[in-house]
RNA sequence: GGCGCGUUGGUCAAGGGGUUAAGACGCCUCCCUUUCACGGAGGAAUCACGGGUUCGAUUCCCGUACGCGCUACCA
């Protein structure tokens, strides 16, 4: 980490509004990079051609631009390591899920979606109530692994639709140090076998993640805890792909949650909160939901909110203007743990962070 | 169900093997006197529970409970 040069990226996928969350994550990136001397990327996460929604990808660099958050390297920014649209990088990733077929970390799956809906009613039971594709069941499925040679050949040689699946090891440990957690750790037994590459020839967030990271030289992969149960999946794919030792430095940040679990914009709306950075209209539903920015915050005072939402600087210092942050920002003193609903600690916030913070404009 | 992460006062939240366990909001008492987020002085907490390690645990380990997350050809 000392000789390698800084490089974050926040890797939002274009669907809707920026949430809270992420532009915390955007926050800490940009934080982190700045403090070290390094460049801060966004790249685009649209592999997912289905839930392509018209206007979200500008709509976030506008909240970054609002926010004061602009990175160093992206699709409107320019730079050294794009494209930085995964869309417009789908060539690349193929032959990084070939070449772990082939060495035997990864295999073809034909199943259909009704073949896995009907493996997924066969194994139901009240004990295992979401039964996964994986060691247990995927010798009983139509793949590279079950069909002999010349059928594998046929099929994919016929325009049967099919995806690269990994093979997760069996009964081996993962482990990994994140950098707020410390040691986190995971039998692979226990993980399924991700899909790769899908049909369409879209890699998915797994493989995409790690091949990007690898061809960015990002350093540091900053994320919501929520990934944090499938990162044994990427950290085998980088032990298989890149080296162990290449891989970046991990940080999970405790989600943000709302009053009934994770925020969610319905949250917003009743309790008159925002959960977006500015407002965000769903183009298919004419939708709208209110933003921190039209509800009269200014940035510095909603990236202040974000700041103390998960980290402090060890002083009773709750009031930082973004050089301070920078100044004292480290991940060590991020929270592991998720920061109580943020409704509850707007009303739990200072008389002066009342004053200075939420003032309207 | 499985796996993972988490759990400090009414609320938000520092700290983290030996402390009087910060601070803020709220609450109570008082001062100022004034209110509609005014100012000031005080008051109230054995850190979810049960074991273990240790001279000593709120801090480390295990279990339980509870909360959250993941368990898609979504990210």
């Amino acid at each position: 980490m000392s000789d390698k040069k800084v490089r974050v990226r926040f890797a939002p996928s274009p669907t809707g509004g920026l949430h809270l969350g992420g532009v915390r994550t955007v926050l800490y990136n940009y934080l982190f990079a700045k403090k070290h001397g390094g460049d801060f990327i966004v790249r685009i996460e649209d592999t997912d051609q289905t839930r392509f929604v018209p206007g979200a990808e500008d709509y976030i660099f506008e909240c970054l631009k609002w926010a004061g958050l602009e990175p160093d390297e992206s699709v409107q920014h320019g730079g050294n390591y794009g494209p930085y649209r995964q869309s417009e990088r789908k060539e690349l990733y193929r032959n990084y899920a070939d070449q772990l077929v082939a060495e035997g970390h990864a295999y073809y799956a034909f199943d259909t979606p009704e073949e896995l809906d009907q493996m997924r009613q066969q194994y139901k039971t009240d004990e295992n109530p979401a039964p996964q594709y994986d060691q247990k069941v995927r010798m009983q499925m139509r793949n590279s692994l079950t069909l002999d040679g010349d059928t594998v050949h046929e099929l994919m040689h016929s325009d049967t639709p099919y995806v690269i699946r990994i093979k997760m090891p069996e009964n081996e440990t993962v482990s990994f140090n994140d950098m707020i957690r410390g040691e986190v750790s995971f039998n692979t037994s226990v993980v399924d076998d991700k899909v790769l590459l899908k049909a369409d020839g879209m890699p998915t967030y797994h493989l995409a993640v790690v091949v990007d990271d690898h061809l960015m030289e990002i350093s540091h992969a900053f994320r919501g805890e929520e990934w944090l149960p499938s990162a044994p999946v990427h950290v085998l794919l980088w032990k298989y792909l890149f080296g162990e030792d290449k891989m970046p430095q991990w940080a999970h940040f405790p989600l943000i949650l709302g009053p009934n679990g994770k925020l969610s914009k319905r949250d917003g709306a009743k309790y008159g909160f925002p959960v977006f950075a500015m407002n965000w209209k769903d183009p298919k539903s004419d939708e709208l939901t209110e933003g921190f920015k039209e509800k009269g915050f200014l940035p510095e005072a909603f990236i202040n909110l974000l700041a103390v939402l998960g980290w402090n600087d060890g002083t009773e210092q709750e009031l930082f203007s973004i050089e301070e942050m920078i100044d004292k920002f480290s991940m060590d003193r991020v929270h592991s743990a998720a920061p109580n609903s943020i409704m509850k600690k707007r009303n739990g916030s200072t008389r002066s962070g009342s004053k200075n913070w939420m003032h309207r404009l």
